[in-house]
DNA sequence: TGTCTCGATAGGTTATGACTATGGCCGATT
DNA sequence: AATCGGCCATAGTCATAACCTATCGAGACA
């Protein structure tokens, strides 16, 4: 059986007559005659009486025309949803962020996201820079937005901007007289880090690995803000990412914020999708605003 | 867009697995991949993520899925209701009598009908010769039986039974005393008939139309029951067929029902249809029973 | 009786769906 | 590192389903 068949009976069933529904249908009135037979052959029942001059439905036609009426409708539906969502900048975009990323990167974007893509409704998640990456390549989001480099089997990454590290230390501290610090200035000090999971943690174990600095082992931040205050309290420094500085973000309530000295170390924060991914239209599109987002704002 | 086309997805969807699906579908790989980019063209959406080693449902394959899963549920209801329309003496049959017919005609043959036909709905209606052919041609009824002859344009005919016309006379009428009884008997008697458009008016106008009779024009009956009551009244003297006359329907309550002597006139009993029905066999068991039932009581 | 309407039939062409064979990609194994 | 195997896509070919035009035949109509 066959969507079309049913299309050729429903023309049918209305018109009453072979040559009109042939011409509904168009098709030539020999066409629709032999698939209308088809259909009857298939079936094993007769749907229509050939009077002479008069077309009607049997019994068994009157049953199956309201099914057939509704298949062709939900026919319709299925035609007219996939254009809805034929547009490819539209529907809904799941997106994950590091935690260390997301809530200082997302008050920046998401008006200009808002404004150009109007018509997507991004769905927003916060995973470690592993369980995102699972989670992507199970398909639960379209994009992830992390640290770079990141393992690429499978999937696509673009770069999106350079976020520099700054160093916070407590107000009273010696370095917070300093115009820049630099690398060598951190040595002896005592590091407080985020726990294990965060991708930050191990970047600021890299840019401190040559010089002598000891971590504060007693104390391992659940997030940024945990380890902010941490500082603040004077219980040793920390590096932050430029974009946890700003705003609302930056220096005070007994925290200084200090940037480095060049060469000023920082991370690559790019974006990574399936390499099959449907959405790489959408993706591609958030991409780009959150590309000219930072280098406006640089 | 095609049924096919529907159950490759959906069988897409269940197995996740192009070969699998395939194999469900029973046709070859190639075939159905070629088949759900074809449709995933037409909707002009991707319906599926093809990852290495596993196939997932887009956002909106998501969305047509239960679509598209209803749609083939409802061919399939097509189908089922046509494989069960598919015995040709199950279903509803409309059959029309004439008055002077079906009530006389249907408590000998019910029984019979119900036992030879127990999927058989038949729907009786009850119409004089004009409408029934009217309803008739105009597919509101599917099976006809009256008084040959009849008009047969576009229709089929078929002999049923010879119905005999008998004499009913009041109990203290003349001819009750005589054993059978010569049309030339009747030469000089007030005739009682059926107002227009019963037939039985017709044929017994017809079977008097040799002699000398004259009709009580002040009265004609509505129905045989009453035309029955009229004659023991001694309003007149009637022709009543054969049928109408046994069992409960006999002599008695002043009324007495003479048969005639040879030539015995007589009405033939037909069945008509459409040349185009679709219930030919049916109405050719129908009338079969018919035919047996009459040929037995006779 | 001729004419018209309308569905069915005949014959030929195109388009579609199916096949097999094969390629390329990727993950797993040795 | 090289090989193997699983899996989907591509290429090329073929059968047939679907379509067309032309025509027939039955029945309605003037």
């Amino acid at each position: 059986m066959n969507l079309r068949d049913l299309r050729y009976f429903v023309a049918l069933a209305d018109t009453r007559h072979f040559g009109k529904a042939a011409e509904r249908c168009f098709v030539s009135q020999p066409t629709l005659s032999a698939q209308i037979k088809k259909l009857e052959n298939y079936l094993g029942v007769q749907l229509l009486e050939r009077q002479p001059r008069k077309v009607t439905l049997t019994e068994t036609g009157q049953k199956i025309l309201p099914l057939a009426r509704r298949i062709l409708q939900e026919s319709d539906e299925i035609v007219s949803l996939a254009r809805n969502e034929h547009d490819p900048l539209s529907g809904k975009l799941k997106i994950a962020f590091i935690p260390t990323i997301g809530p200082y990167l997302l008050p920046l974007a998401a008006r200009k996201l808002r404004k150009q893509l109007p018509r997507l409704k991004l769905m927003l998640y916060e995973y470690q820079t592993q369980p995102l990456l699972e989670k992507l390549r199970a398909g639960e989001i379209e994009l992830g937005v992390l640290a770079l480099p990141v393992p690429t089997d499978g999937l696509e990454v673009r770069e999106l901007y350079e976020e520099s590290f700054t160093v916070a230390v407590p107000n009273q501290h010696a370095l917070a007289k300093k115009p820049h610090v630099k690398i060598d200035d951190l040595s002896g000090e005592t590091l407080l880090l985020l726990e294990d999971g965060h991708c930050l943690r191990d970047q600021a174990l890299d840019v401190c690995s040559l010089i002598d600095v000891k971590e504060n082992e007693d104390y391992r931040a659940t997030s940024l803000e945990t380890l902010r205050q941490m500082v603040a309290a004077g219980l040793g420094i920390t590096l932050l990412p430029q974009l946890a500085t700003r705003g609302p973000f930056g220096s005070g309530h007994g925290l200084a914020v200090k940037s480095f000295a060049k060469p000023i170390p920082s991370r690559t924060v790019g974006a990574v999708w399936r390499k099959s991914s449907a959405r790489s239209e959408a993706i591609s599109a958030v991409c780009d605003v959150i590309r000219t987002t930072m280098s406006e704002k640089s």
